[in-house]
DNA sequence: GGAATGCTTCGATCCGCGTCGAGTCATTGT
DNA sequence: ACAATGACTCGACGCGGATCGAAGCATTCC
């Protein structure tokens, strides 16, 4: 495309409601066909298609063919983060939102953004592992892990020194799509999801991005984290 | 503005070339006024006007009224937060500065606006008075001044009984046109450059706004004020 | 007080782009 | 091979909105 985009060129792609919804199923990462994507855009496919070609040429998705169907996928972190700190500014602002539905309001409660935990839990968690010192706010949008950190994550089962950090390293702050805060990201945070799961506190829906707390999962919550269930029906 | 805002409706706000523009001047966090936005983004005083509501509606700027002028600003670092991450996409550096001419920088340090002391100085001097204890940022706007501030400005031969006192009071709040701050105006400001031109401290351009420090002025202002030439050196 | 400046509102015009129907290309299944 | 499916291209339509001229308000200057 030209070399010499602008900011509005960006803005543009992401301005149209159908492409809109398109990025908004994106952002969890993974790739969708094109004709999934027309469905939840509420358009004909040739429209969805001209939509992913101009999105696909603006440089916000990737394309990857596969027999006859074409997944496209977000073109990386940083379109998604971009569209994080846009639904953002939609939650500063003082604007009564409508009443959410049961699965929206679900949904902000605790989810998962790609594999990590995300959401008021998300943050809740975060927050905590802070408040107790396992984790560190570093520079770079990273979190540094404090000796107790590991030690406690240990006990867990899940053992700092088997992974290895990505290219930005282990512990990563993601901006979250609901709340204007940050969560555990980062190869810690997608070990730790699956480390919840394991043991039977937290449990992942099969078709949506939503994540369910079991009973022992609130007790476990409670008693490591002080994380207490009561503290999420606070106002809004 | 409508209760149900999406995604699309920020990138929206930004997906235009004039507002993009305005936008792109706003993200080093200072106000302007609504003509020179106007005139960045090459459009008619009308055209902005309707954008910056736009703007305004949507929740991405502020706005503050100073006299005929209204100056606008980004709403918070939330709101400069997206802009980058949006140009990041474009690999497109976060919007910098045209350099500017020797003239711009000049009046970008000191300058009259109206009849009182603008400018980088102006602001460096309006906070040596508050960190003096001589003003006191009041509400609405107003500075109120200290039994001790009344005597440092009777030395410098200003008396404060002898002004009267403009409809919105002796000593104003007024927005600076560069920097990110308020320097002192009203009655007390306007006759506080006088007495500083009258000593030989500081000099009026006759055909600029630009003020001139003279050698006496700035040793002045460091025996008064702590006000040192050196800190103006900073970068940008 | 009257003139000038800065900004906004209203109304009208015009261009851009999202949309879909029809047709084409590629892959898969029988 | 032929049909079916998924996706893309082309062309035409129609609406939304960016733009500017003219007029209206508010504030400041003289």
């Amino acid at each position: 495309m030209c070399p010499e985009t602008q900011l509005y060129t960006v803005a543009y792609l992401i301005a149209d409601p159908s492409r809109a919804a398109m990025l908004a199923l994106l952002v969890d990462g993974r790739a969708r066909p094109a004709g999934e994507l027309a469905f939840v855009a509420g358009v004909t496919p040739q429209t969805a298609s001209s939509h992913l070609a101009k999105l696909l040429d603006g440089g916000l998705l990737l394309c990857e063919s596969e027999g006859r169907h074409r997944y496209y996928r977000l073109a990386g972190d940083h379109v998604a983060q971009a569209l994080e700190h846009l639904a953002a500014i939609n939650q500063m602002h003082p604007v009564r939102q409508k009443p959410l539905s049961q699965e929206a309001r679900t949904l902000q409660f605790a989810r998962r953004c790609y594999d990590h935990l995300a959401g008021r839990l998300g943050i809740a968690v975060t927050r905590a592992l802070v408040e107790k010192g396992y984790i560190l706010p570093a520079q770079d949008k990273r979190f540094e892990i404090t000796t107790l950190g590991a030690e406690w994550f240990g006990d867990l089962g899940l053992d700092i020194c088997a992974l290895n950090p990505s290219r930005r390293g282990l512990a990563r702050q993601c901006l979250d799509w609901t709340e204007r805060d940050h969560h555990l990201a980062g190869p810690i945070g997608v070990q730790l999801l699956t480390v919840f799961c394991d043991n039977g506190w937290l449990r992942r829906s099969k078709n949506s991005r939503i994540i369910h707390v079991t009973p022992p999962g609130w007790a476990a919550l409670a008693r490591h984290l002080d994380v207490v269930q009561e503290q999420f029906h606070r106002p809004t």
